[in-house]
DNA sequence: AACAGTAACAGTAATCATTACTATTTAGCA
DNA sequence: TGCTAAATAGTAATGATTACTGTTACTGTT
């Protein structure tokens, strides 16, 4: 994978934030200051950065993918009314029953909670 | 929420396998038994099942909702492959050190494993 | 059993996130 | 400095989902 100005930049964006962006939210950030950015040259490179390893992608169901750049495994919560996800700092444990099942070889988890955060439920 | 002939056989639809499927693949195996079956109607009758608790969306990333008819609580497998999804009948327990959280109000939770299934490692 | 009121439907158009395409630019090496 | 392929910008296309509109059909009431 080449070095690209732009590439350096979408991930920076990502690893800065706590906010989980989705594609439309990085290219936000980034093009007032880069006004000739590609919105497509942020999808692609987002999925690059995915596949590489340097970010991770989460599903929560809102129709859009969201990034973390964080990517010590944890898990998320999704506040149903506020839309927020927030980082759960807990290991995501396979639990052995599922290791040692024989059916399939599991190389990764995805653990989201969903309900309720504090300032939606005050 | 009123009955329907056209729900009913949507929910069935659902319920009666186990292959998790999406609005179109429900769509798809319902029109040919009822022809004038609308795409829209499978669309809003799946979001109501699945907001009345009927059935579970599944998110596995691949940019298409799917659904579970099966609601007892339990995590999926995703074939990174061949993109199947399997059901692993394990009671996923929320750990304690998130309940106690005042933070938030967990009201659910969805875990998926990625990897290979037994026939894509054959 | 006909009536009224309204939820649900069919069919189609619109939306929104994402991907594909193409001509141009640029990283990185000889 | 020049070459080549990877990456980009800009735009068009795709595909899943939602919205809209006129029509149909549940269901409670006469």
């Amino acid at each position: 994978m080449r070095y690209s100005h732009q590439r350096e930049k979408i991930l920076e964006a990502v690893k800065s934030v706590k906010t989980h962006p989705t594609a439309d939210m990085v290219y936000d950030s980034l093009h007032a200051d880069n006004p000739n950015l590609s919105l497509g040259t942020v999808y692609r490179n987002l999925a690059l950065l995915a596949l590489n390893g340097d970010i991770t992608p989460i599903y929560t169901g809102d129709n859009k993918v969201h990034y973390d750049g964080d990517t010590d495994p944890h898990c998320h919560f999704v506040c149903k009314s506020c839309s927020k996800i927030i980082d759960i700092f807990i290991q995501p444990q396979i639990p052995t029953e599922i290791l040692n099942e024989t059916e399939f070889q599991v190389e990764e988890k995805k653990t989201i909670f969903y309900g309720r955060c504090k300032s939606c439920l005050a």
